[in-house]
DNA sequence: AACGCGTTCAACCGCCCGAGT
DNA sequence: TACTCGGGCGGTTGAACGCGT
């Protein structure tokens, strides 16, 4: 006997959002922020599962998502940290901005498995037993990895918490896994954000309408990227007042969004590390995220820490591979 | 052009855990 | 202490798409 679900069965939507749904919950959370998932489908009227919600909410809607296009560095990260923390997805997101767990977890099955099992083929003594396609992680290692990342995010969180240091943007911009109080506290510049996100999508939305694309797929994809890149460029289109926009303008903000992403996209490749979108850096100060998040840290001294720590804890049985790639 | 097959990824499912009572 | 409930997580599914034949 499991326990009965979340939400009754009946009546329940399921199957792939439509922007009017979309735009039903980030103007509910815009104003209420993430949390109580289970009020979202009463309060919103959406047919929907709580689940669902959330879901939709954390994996395509909040704010500062990246989507595709994986870094070289990213993926090494991933594979590293994977390799680290097993298939933890979340806490394997937690140290990669702008990714879910969903994404990365995507990325490993359909990209990264694939190419290490051709790696791990093509240089079998160099890349050892590096990596957990061959290797199951000692539990006391991932134990005490979860250990120090639970310290990090408590001691960050207090830092957050104590009223000396005014909280930033960032903490209210954070994953709802950690935020569901802070988000509700809502800050005036955050409602900026998230204002301006539900008003751009509604902008969004009269376009999509006037120009519905060919498939669904596309269809919501490119929802998605707009509201990604919307939410992402968020600030800056705020203050876009309440005039009604041209179907010119709506086509030319498409178009901006996707330089947006594009001009995001290759500066995050180029200097993934180093300079991070505000927006990037924004979501880097998570409360969730350990502190060593907290800061833009070069990749080469993440992979350090980690090869590091990996050294300590283990000193036999990581060979902190990656010079195979 | 039509079909089949492989790939991708958004979304669902079920289990687990922690908080509240 | 035992139980309930909400939320989070990882595994899995299936529709849409791309590509080769």
């Amino acid at each position: 006997m499991g326990r009965p679900p979340c939400c009754d069965k009946e009546g329940v939507k399921k199957g792939p959002w439509t922007p009017e749904e979309d735009i039903m919950l980030v103007s509910y959370i815009q104003e209420h922020g993430p949390g109580n998932w289970r009020a979202v489908p009463t309060k919103t009227g959406l047919s929907r599962c709580s689940k669902s919600c959330r879901l939709r909410w954390t994996n395509y809607l909040r704010p500062g998502i990246k989507r595709g296009n994986f870094t070289e560095q990213e993926e090494k990260m991933i594979i590293h940290l994977q390799d680290l923390l097993g298939n933890r997805w979340a806490a394997i997101a937690s140290y990669l901005p702008q990714r879910t767990d969903n994404d990365i977890k995507n990325y490993w099955n359909t990209h990264l498995r694939k190419k290490l099992k051709k790696l791990h083929s093509g240089c079998e003594g160099s890349l050892g037993e590096g990596f957990s396609a061959s290797r199951e992680i000692p539990r006391g290692q991932w134990e005490r990895r979860l250990q120090t990342d639970i310290q990090m995010a408590k001691r960050a969180l207090s830092e957050a918490l104590s009223p000396e240091k005014p909280p930033s943007l960032s903490a209210s911009n954070s994953y709802p896994s950690d935020s569901s109080s802070s988000f509700s506290s809502t800050k005036p510049t955050q409602s900026l954000c998230y204002a301006s996100s539900a008003e751009n999508i509604a902008r969004m939305l009269k376009g999509w309408m006037k120009n519905p694309p060919k498939s669904s797929r596309t269809n919501s994809s490119v929802t998605q990227n707009s509201f990604n890149n919307l939410a992402a460029s968020g600030a800056d289109t705020a203050s876009s007042g309440a005039e009604e926009p041209s179907s010119a303008e709506l086509s030319e903000n498409f178009e901006s969004l996707f330089d947006f992403d594009q001009s995001l996209e290759s500066s995050n490749s180029d200097q993934f590390s180093q300079s991070l979108s505000p927006e990037a850096t924004v979501l880097q100060d998570d409360e969730s995220k350990p502190d060593i998040c907290a800061e833009i840290m070069p990749f080469s001294l993440l992979e350090k820490w980690l090869l590091d720590e990996a050294g300590c804890q283990e000193k036999v049985g990581y060979c902190g591979d990656a010079k195979c790639f």
